[in-house]
DNA sequence: CGAGAATATTCCTGTCAAGGCATATTCTTG
DNA sequence: CAAGAATATGCCTTGACAGGAATATTCTCG
């Protein structure tokens, strides 16, 4: 989990996954889609393989780099444990302590002295 | 999202993150269940507010900190995206890919929700 | 075999972030 | 107002990591 956090907190593997999404690529491919050089391209991609996110398929002196399931999908779950959070039920005390904030926000400053 | 991923890839404020999920905490509270001392805390609560991550609802001279449901839904929502990858249509092509790699045989397992 | 294509690795450098510790800040209360 | 509680900030040091450029590696093919 922390490792798919990781690797997708950077900003440019972040753009690889979401081009990885429309299928399969090669390295030089990515490169010229995402305007990154061929070095960072490699580099980036041994960082999603080792994180799980991405597989490689070897085709003669070609690399076709794919996208993973698994993490994604273990992502996916993780976030289903907090559903609460946003579902019917919480959504009453959310807005009850936006209001407290806004509200206090205003006078904090000076209450008495 | 970007911001939500680097905030969510260090492990402490990962933990920080699952504990909230029970409920508000205060800073000190915090730091006792996770064994981290006040600063790094604080320090950690700061990047995760600033990622839309917790809200902060003083009292006092303290500090309630909860989670916010909206960049979690969002990360959620983003997700939703990828989920072809390991619904139906691709499953096949998992699994082919799959044997190329490893020769496991007894994965029979599947989620339903 | 040698050239060239596709990709990986190495080395270097600058930046940024995290922990530790001391200190500042903000409130409450006697 | 002083003392103390709860939290935030500042400074410092160290380690991780990203980009750049050069080079190594692995294949294919004429």
């Amino acid at each position: 989990m922390i490792a798919t956090f990781a690797a997708l907190a950077e900003p440019s593997r972040f753009r690889i996954v979401e081009l990885l999404r429309s299928g399969p690529r090669l390295v030089t491919d990515i490169g010229e889609r995402l305007h990154l050089r061929q070095p960072q391209v490699s580099k980036h991609l041994r960082v999603l393989k080792e994180a799980g996110l991405v597989d490689v398929e070897p085709d003669a002196q070609r690399r076709l780099y794919e996208l993973r399931a698994e993490p994604l999908r273990a992502l996916h779950d993780w976030l289903e444990r907090y559903r609460d959070l946003w579902d019917a039920r919480f959504a009453e005390l959310d807005e009850l302590l936006e209001e407290l904030k806004t509200k206090e926000r205003k006078d904090g400053r000076r209450k008495r002295r």
